[in-house]
RNA sequence: GGGCAGAUACCCAAGCGGCCAAAGGGGCCUGACUGUAAAUCAGGUGGCUUACGCCUUCGAAGGUUCGAAUCCUUCUCUGCCCA
């Protein structure tokens, strides 16, 4: 039978860097009740397939989702067919494009492959909505929608929003809270995860519930991290995110451009570390930032593809980025120099898919260089009409840009 | 069904007959500096061109004009008001 520690004991770990909790004494009531019968709790977290990839920041919940499973809760992980092609309205602007049955499936697959890297698949209940939703009539969904009025679903500050600024709100929109809150009521969930913007959908899952003569869920919100930029949040489409499947360095790369003041909510929401060694290395006094966010970049790194591929990833970040040096493997560039020479333009545009104009720029910017692999001596290429002989590339590295570095073979 | 307003480059947003490849932000790119691909500062940011210049772009299609993002007509989409 299922061990569970005390109830603080839990707490602490499973609402850590929590931002809010509906509510708190129901929670700690719940988890009381789980011990005394011996019932894991029954944990719900949806995603939807929207895009192929999940990004980091999906993992922030993802990763409570895991707590909960490491106190010997169950997990019960719902992929939103369904929802997907709705398309959730939460702290949007604008409607999300509706995708197709085929987009959602394709989705799906790597949804879960991704997922896996944080939770314990073989210990999680993995449920699809369409199970349901495809099996309703018309009728059940009007019965639905009765069950919620549009000066509710305009209590939203995203809905709201949009209706004042005049930017159209489609109908389907108003139902995505409703089905996640049926979600809820399907699988009998004791408790529901999902970032702050999730909240109104949450909360529906209560109210569902209650009206079903269920126990209302437990709904725990995580703070939504914020991307690259340090302001919006993490998303792909607004193109500031970091896959979990991306590769190792670039991955290490991309943490390290975080904002400084990012750090500290990265390291509570995306690592394990303890609070305090947080506290630590998020002092500037104490610790260096740069040093702190290198080891923020390792763990994440090394969470997503494992020790090894980290500290290559580490290494390379610090000889290429540091130091300035070379990378250790660089893709090959062959080019076909005719007799009078090559144009820079024409080196360039083989290497990197750019118009003519941007080459240019970049050639006139400094942006291109050439440098000799084993004395690391390089000199740049500043004028857009050289034309370089075969002498002047034989053995060297075309470097575009601070990161982007090609061996030439001619 | 009727009336009104709007659609501009990756995004937001000015322009309302020639000086518009189109102001200003944001983003992105490059450079300098550094503590890093943070922060800060500078430059760049439709395409083809050594350049003069040429070509394509302002929701779509037509039209007026020597000349249109700017005026007219129709259409598509969106918002507001009335029924």
């Amino acid at each position: 039978m299922t061990q569970f520690r005390s109830v603080d004991e839990q707490l602490k770990d499973l609402l850590r860097g929590a931002q809010d909790i509906y509510d708190e004494r129901e929670f700690r009531n719940l988890l009381r009740d789980a011990m005394g019968i011996k019932r894991p709790l029954r944990v719900k977290l949806g995603i939807d397939p929207s895009s192929p990839d999940i990004p980091l920041g999906h993992t922030v919940v993802l990763r409570r989702l895991r707590a909960f499973q490491d106190h010997g809760h169950q997990a019960v992980l719902i992929i939103g067919d369904y929802t997907a092609m709705v398309g959730d309205p939460s702290g949007r602007n604008k409607t999300r494009p509706q995708l197709t049955e085929q987009d959602v499936e394709r989705n799906a697959v790597t949804y879960m492959e991704q997922a896996g890297k944080i939770l314990d698949l073989s210990r999680t209940e993995l449920r699809r909505n369409g199970e349901w939703f495809s099996r309703m009539n018309f009728m059940e969904v009007l019965r639905l929608c009765a069950r919620s009025t549009v000066a509710q679903m305009l209590e939203r500050d995203d809905f709201d929003k949009r209706y004042h600024t005049k930017v159209p709100i489609s109908l389907h929109e108003f139902i995505y809270p409703l089905m996640q809150g049926w979600d809820s009521v399907m699988v009998k969930a004791d408790v529901e995860l999902g970032g702050t913007d999730q909240l109104f959908n949450l909360l529906m899952g209560r109210r569902l519930q209650e009206q079903e003569g269920q126990r209302p869920q437990v709904c725990i919100t995580s703070p939504i991290i914020p991307g690259l930029d340090g302001e919006q949040k993490m998303s792909k489409s607004l193109g500031n995110a970091i896959g979990v499947t991306e590769a190792p360095e670039n991955m290490f790369g991309k943490v390290m451009s975080i904002p400084d003041a990012l750090m500290a909510s990265w390291f509570t929401l995306l690592t394990r570390e303890p609070e305090d060694r947080v506290a630590t290395l998020c002092d500037a006094a104490r610790t260096h930032p740069r040093e702190a966010k290198l080891a923020l970049a390792h763990l994440i790194t090394q969470e997503m593809h494992g020790p090894a591929a980290a500290k290559q990833a580490h290494d390379t970040f610090v000889s290429t980025v540091s130091r300035g040096e070379l990378p250790a493997d660089m893709p090959e560039l062959a080019v076909a120099v005719p007799e009078g020479g090559i144009g820079v333009l024409a080196l360039v545009k083989a290497a990197q898919n750019i118009s003519g104009s941007e080459a240019r720029r970049l050639v006139a910017q400094g942006g291109v260089k050439l440098v000799q692999p084993d004395t690391q001596d390089e000199f740049s290429v500043n004028d857009p009409n050289a034309v370089l002989g075969r002498d002047d590339l034989a053995g060297r590295v075309l470097k575009i840009g601070k990161r982007h570095h090609f061996r030439l073979k001619t």
